[in-house]
RNA sequence: GGCUCCGUGGUCAAGUGGUCAAGACGUCGCCCUCUCAAGGCGAAAACGGGAGUUCGACUCUCCUCGGAGUCACCA
């Protein structure tokens, strides 16, 4: 095993959206292959045929796609262990079942549906014996001639009756359980399908898979699985239980703590980049360095086992905020540039805008694409103004002087020949001199008028560029109307 | 309830017998500043509890408390 390839498989089943905690192994299991230049294999574990949802299949393919989670073997692109889909390998599982009847492992059970439920209601309140393993002892003939008579059942795992089984996982270390809390569970079902506690074993092994890696809700029930090994005399993995990511209540995370599916996060404005490099650092650390802006490709060389964690990690939403600020302000501003433009060509619709301006100002204000629109609403709408906008207690700027100043900048502004960054930048430092004015007043005053809000991404000049002269000059022109006739009690300047 | 696992600031976490117990997010303050951000500086904030072992425990052992997972013909 040690000399061996290292094999990691994901193995989603398709009931729908893919939650953040399957993200996470799935990332683990890629880093896991990857750094130890191995395979990553994608399986699809489709043997709950109720629970099959149409589109599942795809929604994974394209959320790995998306994250830079390339397989080297699965369903769509084959391989030499296929087929990569669970029912599809149907005879497979059968085969070994069979195999496990033969040699007294396993046992046919026919026991119906409705005997198992009054079993569970009878054993409420007391402690778990689970089945009680009535057909664990029918005659193999018998249970041959009944199987022959069309009789419905299933296949279940015989169990050892004493002793204990322990096996040692590379994350939360030897665990040891008494046989006798083992139920003899169902392998084969009654329509034919496997169940996942049979079926991933065969194919684990039968697909050399080295390091299984899932999430720690299956590290109660991997004994039973290592039991299932040595039946077959196969080698048994190395196991890397992960740790649960639970809300903020402290509970698994599930729909009622917010967006938890990739898709979510991606339709609220989270980069891909800025989500994987989030959920890897929940439950793993580098250790040896405090940096904790990573990169796939950097985390393909830097991830460790023995980093991994064993608590249980709470989901943030605010760390996942500030994470995807840094990757958005670390984006080429051409890459940026079509992002925003993709938020706000909608908005904007005929209008004239510009987008490298915009892309600018929103560069470093930008926690999520989806706030975009209403950031920059302010600058589709007409402006209302009140005079209690133009009051800036720093700047020592009120209504009044804001008429004055915009009033001798207007006409400068009109000729100006062209409507620039830095033409602007030089008329309006040329009015702090001529007009005797602080920074802040003339700046403030155009950008209370361009804008309307006390609050805006960027200030008068960026805000000019944007608008463009005729939007500008139409808006300050309206400010100062407003601020003219609203004056109805002068104040002294 | 049985079994299994977990327990360092609000959150993510480093730490592997001797440290004033890192760092990050968030929070608060200051600086910068045409607003808001960004950025810079600084602050508050933790080893669940109790016994041991030891010259010395966050680190080892036991107990206890708390939390979680699991007990399906779901994965």
């Amino acid at each position: 095993m040690a000399n061996a390839v290292v094999r990691t498989r994901f193995a989603p089943s398709p009931t729908g959206i893919m939650h953040i905690g399957n993200l996470r192994s799935a990332l683990y299991e890629y880093l896991i292959a990857r750094v130890a230049g191995g395979h990553f294999i994608l399986r699809i574990e489709d043997t709950d045929r109720e629970r099959i949802v149409d589109g599942a299949v795809e929604a994974i393919y394209n959320t790995l796609q998306t994250c830079g989670l390339q397989h080297d073997e699965g369903p769509d692109i084959g391989g030499p262990f296929g087929p990569y889909i669970q029912s599809e390998r149907l005879p497979t599982y059968r085969r070994y079942a069979i195999e496990l009847v033969e040699q007294g492992d396993a046992y046919p059970c026919f026991c119906s549906i409705e005997r198992l439920a009054s079993l569970h209601e009878e054993q409420v309140g007391e402690a778990f014996i689970g089945y009680d393993r009535h057909c664990r002892d029918i005659d193999p003939a018998d249970a041959a001639a009944r199987i022959e008579a069309g009789e419905s059942y299933v296949i279940r795992q015989k169990m050892p009756l004493d002793g204990e089984t322990s096996f040692t996982d590379a994350v939360y270390g030897t665990i040891i359980v008494d046989n006798k809390t083992l139920e003899d569970q169902v392998l084969i079902k009654s329509d034919g399908y496997p169940t996942y506690n049979f079926a991933n074993v065969v194919d684990d092994q039968l697909m050399g898979i080295t390091h299984v890696v899932r999430g720690s809700e299956y590290l109660s029930s991997t004994p039973k699985y290592n039991l299932l090994y040595e039946a077959f005399g196969w080698e048994i993995p190395v196991y890397v239980h992960l740790p649960l990511i639970v809300g903020e209540d402290g509970r698994k995370l599930s729909k009622r703590h917010g967006a938890t599916s990739f898709d979510e996060l991606i339709d609220a404005g989270y980069l891909p980049e800025a989500i994987i490099n989030m959920i890897a650092f929940l439950g793993w650390s580098p250790g040896n360095t405090t940096r904790e802006n990573f990169t796939l490709e950097e985390l393909e060389s830097a991830f460790t086992i023995s980093g991994i964690n064993k608590a249980p990690a709470v989901f943030s939403y605010k760390k996942l905020n500030w994470m995807n600020e840094q990757y958005i302000k670390n984006l080429p501003d051409d890459k940026w540039c079509a992002m925003v433009k993709e938020k706000a060509d909608p908005l904007f619709e005929e209008k004239p805008y510009d987008a490298t301006m915009l892309a600018h100002v929103l560069k470093e204000r930008t926690t999520r694409l989806s706030d975009i629109p209403e950031t920059i609403a302010f600058m589709v709408e007409t402006p209302t103004y009140t005079r209690d906008l133009f009051t800036l207690k720093r700047a020592k700027l009120n209504a009044e002087k804001a008429a004055v100043i915009l009033d001798a900048l207007i006409t400068d502004m009109q000729m100006l020949p062209s409507w620039d960054e830095s033409s602007l930048h030089d008329l309006f430092e040329l009015a702090i001199v001529t007009q005797s004015r602080k920074k802040g007043e003339i700046m403030g005053a155009v950008r209370l008028a361009l804008s309307g809000k006390t609050i805006t991404p960027g200030g008068a000049i960026e805000l000019a560029v944007i608008l463009g002269r005729d939007e500008s000059l139409s808006r300050i022109k309206n400010a100062l109307t407003f601020l003219n006739e609203s004056d109805v009690v002068s104040e002294p300047v």
